[in-house]
DNA sequence: CTGAAAGCGCTTACAG
DNA sequence: CTGAAAGCGCTTACAG
């Protein structure tokens, strides 16, 4: 096994101190010319690569950054994990990656194993953090940034421990709404996310309820179903509503993945789609574009939700910048196969 | 800033030495009983936690495999990744990730940033590999599986280098053939990835055209078309084949993404399926299966191909086993809603 | 079984 | 501007 060359190595070659090389080799100013071309031209014959480890056992930063998410295998994660992988790589930052499979008991001890890694900062993506999940992370001492995931914190002081990124869900909600019933729909369902669930379910909820009532449209509680952001559970939703006595004209589900259920199950009992019943799903990820029909839908800016929280985090990380917590990224509607004007 | 505790400290709480302390953290034998306890005591009072940025300098060793794949946006990765976390969190070591964005060029450069923070090993998903890319690599000296990726590989010598996990694609895509005639169909297309490439499209472009050989099935070659796996590929794919002048009962398209390109060609001309065309795809992703129709097609085991890539590779690292390249693991056929029995 | 010491490869005051 | 030295937090022969 070849060792490695090391810095003495250099410093010997070019016959300076090993301070001097270390000096050149951190672009400090004071090195005279000559000495700062012999550590260079040494370094280069020696193909000389510092040794990470090393500098960060020193310098008590590692240049990495962890990445916590609930599933890898949720495509919504995809851009999201491109755009941190983006900054973070232009930035010079190398990303740690931990999957919770959906499985928030193992939170800690992903942490705990970032932590001894002594990564600079940690990025977190679920589905929502209450009080105590920000008090695991606030008692690590690591720098923070949730991405599109709902806070729920109560406790006001620990809002200044870490970042947030996100679209403001029940405008988003509201927006997508109004645009709909602008497109001349009257009869408006919706298929939410988990009942009761106060972080996603709720705005949205709120957002559809605001923009009906603003154009005196009278929501049905019949028509308002519930699901767990899964394909599936969007096809059974759907199947309930089409037991209902009356058939909306649009149904609003609260993720692309429960549309594409939806869909499913309308086509499933010969309906079409969107001239019997039409549908508009939330999140834009891919898949509702490689549908058919294509899924009409508000989308979320993930990779720049991606780039917002890394290049946040890394300016915390390096001292520029402190935690100015929700940041609220803008969401858009895309007009697909899936719903069509009315007028 | 609560400067974090030492394993200095447990000893002096423990009153023995640093040593000791040392050997009971990594459960030396030699340490009596009794100091033993003590150690264990102090380290639990102050909540130590060793720093694993010491320990690598010291062993030169890190507990961390770097995944470097094409494009963290394709499904296809999402399983794998699991699969690789999966052991790799089971066996104690970390993941390092980086996004090649579909640029090969950006891979020395990775390497090297995986190297200089000291990766016990590399595991690498591309689309092929040749013999420049192995040796890159190999200069590098760090043990390496490569997953899901034709190798491409002419110097013998290179194989001893490296794992690689793989499905055996020619007789994947005969199995599926097989299948496909064995469900009565005789008129049989395919779309396969980009011409002439001599890694992913070839060998599968083989199976299928063994298996209409040896059913006495003629192969016409107006019915062989190509894309490059995408969606937008195999709708225009596609397309094409629907302007030949006789149209094919079946296509078969070399990924599950052209599949559903083709299925959307398909069903925007007015066509059925699986009645007027039947599809069948390759791959098992996902979103195959929240088609609708939902798409046939023959499942590479993704998730098995990342635990059995990370834990061979594990195994190496750990000097339990060195690489005996080329494992193949085994596909199967799905049967979905677009393809029936003609029999 | 145990402690003191050397060393992993760097960075950074310190004295010149 | 520069070199020698101390130290980051561990592990591991070494001598006892």
């Amino acid at each position: 096994m070849s060792r490695s060359v090391r810095l003495k190595d250099v410093a010997k070659l070019a016959g300076v101190g090993i301070g001097t090389a270390s000096r050149v080799l951190n672009n400090h100013p004071n090195v005279s010319k000559q000495k700062r071309q012999m550590v260079l031209k040494a370094m280069e014959e020696l193909c000389y690569r510092p040794n990470e480890i090393a500098r960060s056992l020193k310098t008590q930063t590692t240049k990495t950054i962890g990445v916590i998410l609930m599933d890898i295998t949720n495509p919504f994660y995809g851009n999201v994990v491109k755009g941190i992988e983006y900054i973070a790589y232009n930035k010079n930052y190398s990303l740690l990656l931990a999957d919770l499979n959906c499985n928030m008991n193992a939170l800690k001890d992903r942490i705990d194993e970032f932590r001894d890694k002594n990564v600079d900062g940690i990025i977190f993506m679920g589905t929502s953090v209450n009080d105590m999940d920000i008090k695991i992370f606030a008692s690590r001492q690591i720098p923070l940034a949730i991405i599109s995931t709902n806070v729920n914190v109560k406790d006001k002081k620990l809002y200044a421990k870490f970042y947030s990124v996100n679209i403001d869900n029940e405008k988003a909600a509201y927006d997508a709404t109004q645009y709909l019933i602008g497109l001349g729909y009257t009869k408006l369902a919706y298929i939410s996310g988990v009942q009761g669930d106060p972080n996603s379910s709720i705005p949205r909820e709120y957002g559809f309820k605001k923009a009906l009532k603003e154009n005196g449209i009278q929501n049905r509680q019949e028509w308002n179903k519930y699901g767990s952001f899964t394909f599936e559970s969007g096809y059974k939703a759907m199947q309930a509503l089409l037991e209902e006595e009356e058939r909306p004209e649009i149904v609003f589900a609260f993720s692309d993945l429960m549309a594409m259920g939806a869909a499913k199950a309308v086509m499933s009992r010969g309906f079409r789609i969107p001239e019997d019943i039409a549908l508009f799903g939330f999140d834009g990820i891919e898949n509702g574009k490689y549908f058919h029909p294509s899924i009409s839908t508000v989308k979320q800016p993930r990779y720049q939700m991606g780039t917002k929280g890394t290049s946040c985090l890394i300016d915390w990380i390096e001292g520029k910048e402190s935690p100015t917590c929700m940041i609220t990224l803008s969401h858009s509607i895309i007009e697909r196969e899936s719903t069509q004007s009315l007028l």
